[in-house]
Order: structure tokens, then sequence, then C-alpha cells
DNA sequence: TTGTAGGCGTTATCAA
DNA sequence: TTGATAACGCCTACAA
């Protein structure tokens, strides 16, 4: 409730460090704001004098008004699930905070509706950018929904850029996550493994379908049949991997390796292949995804694919932050099959 | 630059939606709103139906110019640097957005420069609270500083919630750090180890000089001289326990065992025991702080201090966003030894 | 139940 | 170089 305003200056903004200075209203903006305009050295020192001594904290929602959007970044994370979105959030900071930016968090969480929510909060936010982090729904009706409301918002005036989603009309800075996928499942059937268990991410989920893809084409280039029982799916999470691997040891006792689609998931297949007494890489080559930091830390070190996310974060909130307009641009990472030591040759055939 | 307003209701504000559904602008802000004031259905519905045509989305700004304080929170992280900042984002997050409210999100990254400039951007953004994260420097100039920059905002209307700080009068969240390190240092004792290295995390955190505190008073206890040699100081980060012992253990070769101030730091110290082919915990003890998740999945699973990363933010949060006003409380939430297999009697006397 | 009008704090335009 | 003053978009007391 807007009390009336009993004195001109009473409250603790620009009006009132203007009349303390003896100054307008416009002068004193001008020195706060670093205007290039000139102001005279005395009347400056006044203004920036009683500003201190009244404790003045521009109110920003304000300046938006008369100004526009925001040095803000709304960052949407599909997904805060596993160790990487943490370092995906720091290299976010980090080049935002150079930039002058702040950054605004949400998690969707991997659902829909909360997704919109946020991505509408952003919008009256007036967020001069937003960022959609993670891989999307493999759905149409999603897309169509969601290309809609960026739409809106890029004719506001706002930037959109994408991190590993496709097929939508916006800037993207993605990772080959195909080839990561191909070339672990191929370095795996290169070493004579034939039963290779899987498990996957979130079926709904781009992410699980890229790297869905590019083991198909693995098995493919291999000439091996793919065996849909061999396939179980997970959540990315540590636990699923722990249960997806019990779940295919049980089904599959002749399995020799598994590729789990995020290391995290190998962890839990490590932690099961520990509780059952199988030796890695003796007995169960293992192979993850991500490169996270704990992956070289396991004995043995885990050989995954490198996932290139500070990279992705620092082209995502470039694009966003800086003068370039790169519509539609579209910026493919290579990953990178990191060899250490959870794979060897199957015990037996 | 605001344009010369050419009609009144161009834009695709609320004037564009009144004019559209041919109602006063009150009428078509409390249907918006969901104020509680009543409006006839035909005219609601008219509103609704106008806003959806122009895609209309509410400024918040605007909103808030009238409105007063926002429903975000500031969460200042002191340091962004373990796995544990994540868990602790992940539940700040769950809590906000249950309540309806935004996170913005900074990282001081131990820059004192850098956390005023953040804690005066998130008071410009008129944010409804601000949670600092993490332990702050001991430093009591720098205390002074923060103390009062707080308190103006405070006075503005804002709620300051800390977790892990200390001597400042406004409300906190923190765990028994203390507790934590002398349990740690006791078990260790307990089990025969005199010869204990430790590696602490920044010197000048309060974290690390909680724990210090911690590790003395066990010392004493047991009535076992402290020696400096055996301390050396890391970063919290993995890197740096690696690094840690290593320079430990050619300083004292006839140490057993290691408490490191973090669990990402044992971690390193499980890698440099491999690669100087020490067996832990048969040649070498290890004791964490955290109780991360992969703190269980290492081989051996590492003994460590359970801290309460998700109840803390839980506690923030909700103290912010929540309608109690606790103002000064002061809860200290219990910490816990957690005994797992990387600790053993010392292998020689 | 609906509408009118003033105010929220700042910036920008236009005179002086 | 300085100062009035009109936006900016929305909310709400008050009047109708």
């Amino acid at each position: 409730m807007p009390a009336k305003r009993s004195s001109p200056a009473d409250g603790s903004g620009l009006a009132a460090v203007a009349e303390r200075a003896g100054v307008s209203l416009a002068t004193a903006s001008r020195v706060l704001t670093g205007s290039t305009h000139r102001v005279s050295r005395d009347l400056r020192e006044r203004v920036l004098h009683a500003a201190e001594l009244l404790d003045y904290v521009p109110n920003a929602s304000a300046r938006s008004l008369s100004v526009g959007m925001r040095k803000i970044v709304g960052v949407l994370l599909h997904d805060m699930v596993d160790s990487q979105s943490y370092d995906y959030i720091r290299a976010l900071e980090d080049v935002a905070d150079r930039a002058g930016w702040l950054i605004m968090l949400a998690n969707a969480g991997r659902n829909i509706e909360k997704e919109f929510r946020y991505l509408r909060a952003f919008r009256a936010e007036r967020v001069g950018a937003i960022i959609l982090g993670g891989s999307g729904f493999d759905d149409d009706d999603y897309r169509a929904h969601l290309s809609r409301e960026l739409s809106g918002y890029v004719k506001q005036g706002g930037r959109v850029v994408m991190s590993a989603r496709h097929g939508l009309p916006f800037a993207e800075f993605a990772a080959d996550t195909v080839g990561g996928a191909q070339a672990a499942i191929e370095h795996l059937l290169e070493r004579g493994h034939r039963r290779i268990g899987i498990i996957t991410g979130p079926r709904a989920m781009t992410g699980t379908a890229d790297r869905l893809l590019g083991a198909t084409r693995a098995f493919e280039s291999y000439d091996v049949p793919w065996d849909d029982n061999l396939v179980v799916e997970g959540d990315f999470r540590r636990t699923s991997g722990l249960a997806g691997c019990e779940r295919l040891l049980s089904r599959a006792p002749d399995l020799t390796a598994i590729f789990a689609m995020s290391d995290d998931m190998a962890f839990g297949v490590y932690e099961a292949a520990t509780a059952r007494g199988l030796r890695i890489p003796a007995d169960l080559s293992v192979i993850g995804y991500n490169d996270v930091a704990m992956a070289r830390v396991l004995s043995p070190p885990l050989t995954t694919v490198s996932y290139p996310t500070a990279e992705l974060a620092r082209g995502a909130i470039e694009a966003c932050v800086g003068n370039v307009t790169l519509e539609r641009s579209q910026v493919m990472v290579p990953t990178e099959l990191i060899v250490r030591k959870s794979v060897a040759a199957p015990r037996s055939r």
C-alpha cells in the first residue's frame, strides 16, 4: 500500500539524496548512474556524499521500468541432477559476473508445468536472456509450446540460448552427444565385448535419445544385433545406476560390459559390482559419460566420455551477455572418449 | 529510452489488455493478479481472453515498484567449491519454488570485494531475503563491514539468514562444525593414532577455524600434544587434498592418519595414497568431512562427518520465505561421525 | 462491481 | 551545466 508521500523526500530514494544534496533529481541521477553527462565537481561530490550518508541503494526495479530489459540471465536447468550441472552453474556465474550480469536460477526438475511457470517468471522479470540448460523433452507438442513461449520472449527483445536441445530456432550450444555415445560403445565392441548392457537416462529426454542413437550406430557399424533386453532405464542418478546394474546382471548374467549414460550412474554400477564381488574391469567393464572430476578418483579410474560442460556454459552465457547477435547460430562442441582403466577385454566368450 | 507513448495501449502491457477487453486498468489488474476483489464473470473472461491473445506477461519490475520488496531470495555463496554447495542450492531451490519465490544466485568466490558488490546488487534488486551460505572470513573488520551492510538491508525490510557464520546479529542456521571435527579426531585418537596429519581449508575462513578448534579440543582431551608441523593448508578442493597429502607424507613419514577438512580433499588423499602405493586404511587412515554422496562409493568407503547441508538449506530458506519472524534466532544443527572403512588401527607405533 | 487518479523511484527529454 | 517534467507499467485507495 503506497502510503501517501508525506514529504517529497522522506524515503531513502533518489529524491532524498537530491534534496539532501540540494540538487535536482536529474543531477543526482546523473551522478549516481555514472552517466556521461557532465556534472560539476562540486555538485557531484555533494551528491555522492549525500548518497553515502543516506545509505542510498538504487532501486533496480524502478530503473528497469524506464530502461527496459535487465542485465539478468535466467538459467533454467531441466534437471539439477548430477555433478555436472554444478560445473555448469559455476562456469555460468563466472562469465556473468565479469559482464556485470546477475543470475536467476531455476530448476524445472523434468516437470514441464514447472518449466513453463519459470519461463513465465523470467519473462515477467524482464530478464535480458534465458538459458535452457540440459536436454529437453523428446516430444513434439512440448517443443511447439516451448517454441511459442520463447518466440514471444524474443519478440519482447530477449535472447535465448539452449544447451543440448534440438530443432528449435534459437541459438544452440550443444555437445556432440551422439558421437560420444557411439565412441563409447565402439570402444567396448573393439575390445571384444558383445553382450553390453546399457543404463539409459529418462526415456523422454533428448539427451537419452541422442546417446541411444549413438549406441545403435555403433552396433550397426560392428554388425552386432541390438538387444532390447540389455537396456534398462535410469535417471542419471547414482542410485539408478546401482539398481540398473543389478537388474541387468540378473537379467543377463553373461554380460561383460555396461555403458552407463552418466558417470554418476557408472558409480552406482561400481557399487553394485563390488557388492556382488565382481571386479572391474576383470569381471565387468564399465564406461560412463561426462567425465566428472570423480571419474579419475575411483579405482579403477573410470573410462568415460568427456562432456565439455564448462565450455558449453561459457559459450551460452557469452552469447547472452555479449554484443554479438548470433541468432540461430548452432555450435556443436565435440566430445571425446577418455580411456582410463575400467574397460578390459571380456573375461570369457 | 522511453519512447513517447504513441497510443495509450500499443504495447503489450496491462493497458493494452484493458483496452482490448474494453475495461479499465483497474479491472484488468484485479483479474490478472488474482486479487480478492470481486469482478463479474463476464469482464473477467474478457480480460483473460485479451491477455491470452496479446501474450501478456506482467512486468514484475513495475509491480514491485508499487508493492515493495520482492519474492526473490538472493543466495550468496562464499565459495562454490565442493560438491556440497550443490546439494545446498538444490535444497534451496526446492523450498523456494514451493513458496513461489525466485532465486538469485551469486558466488563471491572468497573475494570480499565481490561479496559486497553482490550484496549491493541484491539490495538494488529489492530481494526480499538474503542468504549467506557457507562460512565467512574470520576477520573483525570484515565482520563489522558486513554487519553494517546487512543492517541497512534489514532496515529496508529485508531478511537475512546465515549458514555457518558467527557473531553477527542475524538469524543463523549453522551446523555444529566444531563438534564434528572433534569427534573425527577423537575417533582417530581412540584407535591409537598419535601422528595425525590435518589438511585444513583456507585459514581465513571461519569454517576452517571451527574445525581447527574442534581438533585442538580433541587433542587436549587425549593429552596429545599439538604439532603444527602436521598441519597443512588446503582449499577444500580435491587437488589441494592430493598436494596436501604429499606434503604431509614427505614432511612426516611416520604419519598414520590424515584428517581432511572436506571429503573432496579426502578424495585427493586417496589419490595421493594410491599413487604412493599406500593402502587405506592398512597403511594410512583417512577421515573426511561433509559426507557427500561419493564418500560411500569409494573403496574403502570413507569415514567422515555428516554435514546437514540440506537441512541447513531448508532451515535457511524457510526462515526467508515463511511468515515466522525469527530474528536473531540461532539454530545449531548437530553433525555426526559416520564410521565407514577408511580408518583402522595404526600399523606400527 | 467498476472506474478514476495518484503514486512507486528512475531515467530521459527538453528548456533554461 | 542544471532543472522541470513526462514517461515507464502497475497497484490501490477512493469515488461512482
